[in-house]
DNA sequence: CTCCTACTCCTGC
DNA sequence: GCAGGAGTAGGAG
């Protein structure tokens, strides 16, 4: 059950790439990336002339994002600009704009990111759910392995898919994340 | 091929 | 209520 309702919403444009079609243009990937604050804590954002390709919280050490980050996009070109990361920040978090969105992933991760952005702010969705929107009721075990891979927090928001008995499962930047910025999305409805 | 998993269901306490 | 196990589909190497 994927409840939906109506309100204003970033308005998103997803631009996926698989791991093969990443190989032929990697070479020419440029990268800004940097650090700054969102309502949830130390926030580093990545944007390519595609869109954004990374957001991540961290607490004590970026050591672990940025790792993450050069990792995925092994051969780009990466430039550090802070003070463009918080203007960005700034946008997504507090006004509602239009938002690209450029990922790499499986055909299948794909298609759970995209599904995943029909939940809307202040609502939540289960695994089983999606893997049900997908048309593949019980690869929901493989529906979590593939929220969990997402890189980009917030925008691509796994952070309102739960366990179908109400935990709140599990989330990349912490449990306790997820519960405030489900609490913050219902309060800002 | 052999692992592993941000799950879920069913049991038995 | 909680703990443990089986079933499960994909992904990573």
């Amino acid at each position: 059950m994927v409840i939906i309702n109506s309100y204003v919403e970033l308005f998103i444009n997803f631009i996926g790439v698989t791991p093969n079609e990443y190989k032929k243009m990697g070479e020419n990937l440029e990268i800004s990336y940097g650090f700054g604050f969102s309502p949830f804590g130390k926030t580093m954002i990545a944007t390519t002339r595609k869109g954004i390709c990374s957001l991540e919280f961290y607490d004590d050490s970026y050591d672990e994002v940025l790792n993450r980050l050069k990792s995925t996009w092994e051969k780009a070109k990466y430039t550090q600009d802070d003070k463009k990361a918080q203007i960005q920040l700034d946008k997504i978090f507090i006004g509602k704009e239009k938002v690209n969105l450029f990922v790499k992933g499986t055909n299948f991760q794909i298609n759970v990111w995209k599904a995943l952005l029909n939940i809307h702010s202040g609502d939540v969705s289960t695994y089983s759910d999606i893997a049900t929107l997908l048309g593949k009721p019980k690869a929901v075990r493989a529906v979590a392995t593939a929220i969990g891979s997402n890189h980009i927090g917030f925008l691509i928001p796994c952070h309102r898919v739960i366990s179908k008995t109400a935990a709140m499962s599990g989330y990349r930047w912490g449990i306790n994340r997820k519960k405030i910025v489900l609490v913050y999305e219902q309060n800002n409805i």
